[in-house]
RNA sequence: GGCCCCAUCGUCUAGUGGCCUAGGACAGAUGGUUCUCAUCCAUCAAACCGGGGUUCAAUUCCCCGUGGGGCCGCCA
């Protein structure tokens, strides 16, 4: 059993130059479980240094689909704020000449990387202008040491570097504008931060920031680094796997629930055969030690099904005003709640996501036009028989009691026995069809049970008026 | 190319030397229920990357291959 530490603290640093991805959602979560598992704190750091790439917008989806998921966070900082405290960490290692200008143009270091790639050298830069004194270009961190680079990883165990490989590594484009790396080892010292859990595409960056670290002489915090979320091709997931932004998820009505569940999953298990959690039984569970160190593909597939057990686990009531928005934005707009509860009822079954609500959504809605032949059972029954039975069905409705036609098995109840004893096909079928003109649709207990007593004995005496012509 | 990480059914995974004729879930196939669609139920098919060790015994430990991935920015 692992002790509560109140002194734990993580954090999770997206950058404001793109819509929130999946993919950062589950580093989120990873931290968000860890921290919250052991009563500690998760901060939320928006690294936007980068200025050209960086948007409001993109900063606003991160708070925003966070927030939407259940994924709290206890401090929030944006690092473009923090320039001053970078700076002053910036100068003191220019003034301990641990850190040096660089002059180096842009040309010379392509030329060189170049040259390097091609004569199977090491690409890296060793500077020539370390002692220079030069006092304009980039801020590089000199590299001298010698000593091989290890680091215990919580969930890999130990991870060592050869430092020799990373030359000078760059730490600011000028004094006013200081680089990933450092910023990020300045942060999550002056944050505190115990625990640093985020995508193993960051194993190559831990050795220099623990260069940067030992040069400020800041103590090391825990790493630990997760599988990456993965495409069907097995590479990176990114966009041009599709649709990965959470809003995306979000507006085809998946819920947040099922997608935190999906995503705790890929990555991490509690060694069961439980598959649905809550928030709430992930951060009771969730152990660094159960992380799985290869990378899972992201199989939508598989979120769908779930999504689908959280959407029928869902009451009417909830299901209806969840799907309401979907059903406005399927352009029915004026629909009543009674109505959009009753479709809400015989749609549950149906549903992977709730935009699935606008596929059967013109049947209950609308009235359709179609070919006479589709009433017939199996296209050859006969138009005679066929109106004896719309008519029948037709009065044994007109005889429930409106009050009645708010239980669809009350109304099952009626027709059903009519239905058997002519063989349900021969009536059912034809039924089915006068209430909603496709071949493929709800069943005509659960259609009638919607569109209610008036609107299901206009459509059937449509049926009959156009099988009588 | 260099460095680093990883490796059980198509996919997500259980499995920490014998309980494994390898378990579950998604997807798939078949059958049943059924007026169509969906739901639901039942059944089936499907994996330990290869080669060496260590051991009485390896999916599990070690090594080497192979395969896959990540990173090599004055992006984060």
């Amino acid at each position: 059993m692992e002790t509560k530490d109140p002194k734990i603290r993580t954090r999770f640093p997206p950058s404001p130059t793109g819509w929130l991805h999946v993919g950062n959602v589950r580093t989120a979560l990873f931290n968000y479980l860890f921290s919250r598992h052991h009563n500690g704190a998760l901060v939320l750091r928006i690294e936007d240094t980068d200025k050209e790439r960086s948007r409001k917008e993109f900063q606003d989806d991160i708070t925003e689909q966070l927030s939407w998921l259940g994924l709290s966070w206890d401090e929030c900082y944006r690092q473009s704020e923090r320039l001053e405290i970078h700076k002053t960490y910036l100068r003191q290692l220019l003034e301990s000449g641990k850190a040096f200008y660089c002059a180096h143009s842009k040309e010379e270091l392509e030329t060189e990387h170049k040259r390097q790639m091609e004569e199977r050298a090491i690409p890296r830069h060793i500077c020539g202008q370390r002692d220079e004194g030069r006092e304009s270009g980039v801020i590089r961190l000199r590299n001298d040491t010698d000593v091989t680079l290890s680091f215990a990883d919580r969930i890999r165990g130990d991870i060592t570097f050869d430092p020799q490989l990373l030359g000078d590594i760059s730490i600011a484009r000028e004094l006013e504008s200081p680089l990933y790396n450092f910023v990020v080892v300045v942060d999550d010292a002056e944050m505190n931060i115990t625990h640093v859990i985020r995508g193993e595409d960051h194993i190559p960056n831990t050795p220099k920031q623990l260069l940067i670290q030992q040069a400020l002489g800041f103590s090391r915090p825990i790493y630990a680094h997760l599988p990456l979320l993965l495409g069907a091709d097995r590479s990176k997931l990114s966009k041009r796997h599709g649709d990965t932004a959470v809003r995306d998820y979000r507006a085809a009505g998946y819920m947040p629930e099922a997608i935190v569940n999906f995503l705790a999953l890929l990555g991490w298990n509690p060694g069961t055969d439980q598959e649905l959690f809550t928030l709430e039984d992930l951060v009771r569970e969730f152990t660094l030690e159960k992380v799985q160190k290869g990378g899972a593909i992201f199989n939508e597939e598989k979120l769908a099904w779930m999504n689908r057990a959280y959407l029928r686990s869902l009451s009417i009531e909830q299901l209806a005003s969840n799907l309401t928005p979907f059903i406005e934005q399927a352009g029915k707009k004026d629909l009543s709640t009674d109505f959009i509860k009753r479709i809400a009822y015989v749609e549950a079954p149906r549903l992977s996501r709730l935009k699935d609500v606008e596929t059967n959504l013109p049947f209950y809605t609308e009235t359709s036009v179609y070919d006479s032949t589709l009433l017939r059972w199996k296209g050859t029954q006969d138009y005679t028989e066929i109106i004896g039975h719309l008519k029948n069905v037709r009065q044994l409705l007109c005889d429930i009691p409106e009050a009645d036609f708010y239980d669809m098995h009350h109304i099952e109840a009626v027709i059903m026995p009519y239905a058997t004893a002519h063989s349900r096909g021969n009536v059912l079928w034809p039924l089915r069809v006068a209430l909603c003109g496709s071949e493929k649709s709800p069943g005509p207990f659960e259609i009638i049970y919607v569109i209610g007593k008036t609107e299901a004995l206009q459509r059937i005496d449509k049926a009959i008026k156009l099988l009588d012509t």
